[in-house]
DNA sequence: ACGTTCAATTTTGTTGACAATATACAAAAA
DNA sequence: TTTTTGTATATTGTCAACAAAATTGAACGT
């Protein structure tokens, strides 16, 4: 429901409401808030109930830190063994981006690059890193304000998703990590300037 | 309970113990363990109950990996706005350290040790990245077999210690974090073997 | 001696009820 | 008109009870 939109940041969770539509009683619903708390989905009030998550400023930004490392480590480990067909896929992918830069639809653009830098991390084979990155991209939708909509960003983009193929290809795990960070940090820095900075609520 | 041995790893949580044990309903041990769940430390078997969870030789490895990259990005952040003040510090855990290497106490090494990196990630500012490595240091628990209780590993590891400290206060980002992914990824090659291979349950 | 079957017991999953707290709203006072 | 106060309502936090599933253990047969 966070993802789709229907439950925005900052509103609560009515227990009764969720429970009667769900047609379930309020304890499986308490249990899933429970889960989705510790995922930082939600947070829990004392007494007011549960809340959908604002993600402020320096916790997006902290996250960019974090996500990129993340992202780095999955080309590290990836560069060495990246197979013909994986790498492949991935030309897929820049293939498909450099139709949507065309024609500038970033409905395209948008899910195909997140499949691209998904699959990196799957074919890391580290199934918690894969996990982690999943969690860390959930709750980034807490943040309002997205990238990639810069004009000339889209392409910029995919020229560094072509590096970064370029080096996991020639195996080259040092310089493909490094490239993997940049890209997500150039995001980060163009929202909330340079690394370990964070902003403070409302900038 | 985890942390102290209390509750060992594969073990069934009973829910109606564990409510008279704490003086509450089985409601609120259950949304606890619901977020407990979600953080790793225990496993939910549908009618079966949660198990303190089993960290399995290929988990226990990929957390090294993940691990050593966020220390990477700690030092990272920390090395080009380190203090004085925390270098200081920094030196005063290594020098206590290597205390306990002259005497060969692991009491005094191992909560020390543990210290020096938390400050890293602390100092590095990026709180999010702080609460996510020790989630990730409660979850190692789990994982049975330790390192460092190797004969000479305390002596090397806080060689590398100084080595990080180094080339933090000389602000070489770039040297401290691939000094730090070294120093977690050596340990994580003593237990498992090369980065990116993934042991299967049993080695 | 070993495995199987079946009833008794335990334990989980879920529910509805109740007390404590917070919210909303109207009436009274400044 | 604004602020305050008091009351009614709604919501959370917790509990005890019940149904469904799993575990235990004894009786039984091979």
């Amino acid at each position: 429901m966070v993802e789709t939109g229907e439950l925005t940041a900052g509103s609560r969770l009515n227990e009764n409401s969720l429970a009667a539509r769900l047609g379930v009683s309020r304890g499986p619903i308490r249990e899933a808030c429970r889960g989705l708390e510790q995922g930082g989905l939600v947070t829990l009030i004392a007494n007011r109930g549960f809340f959908i998550r604002e993600l402020e400023s320096r916790e997006a930004a902290e996250l960019y830190e974090i996500r990129g490392a993340l992202y780095a480590l999955a080309g590290r480990i990836l560069a060495p063994k990246i197979t013909v067909k994986q790498a492949a896929e991935l030309q897929g992918y820049i293939d498909t981006m450099q139709g949507a830069v065309a024609e500038n639809n970033l409905n395209v653009f948008y899910p195909t690059n997140l499949r691209f830098h998904e699959a990196i991390v799957q074919f890391s084979g580290n199934e918690r890193l894969m996990s982690e990155c999943v969690s860390i991209h959930r709750e980034m939708h807490l943040f309002r304000r997205r990238t990639l909509d810069i004009p000339g960003r889209m392409s910029i983009s995919n020229e560094e998703h072509r590096t970064i193929l370029k080096w996991l290809v020639e195996h080259d795990a040092d310089k493909a990590a490094a490239e993997l960070e940049h890209h997500v940090l150039t995001s980060r820095e163009v929202l909330f300037g340079p690394m370990g900075a964070y902003p403070k609520e409302g900038s």
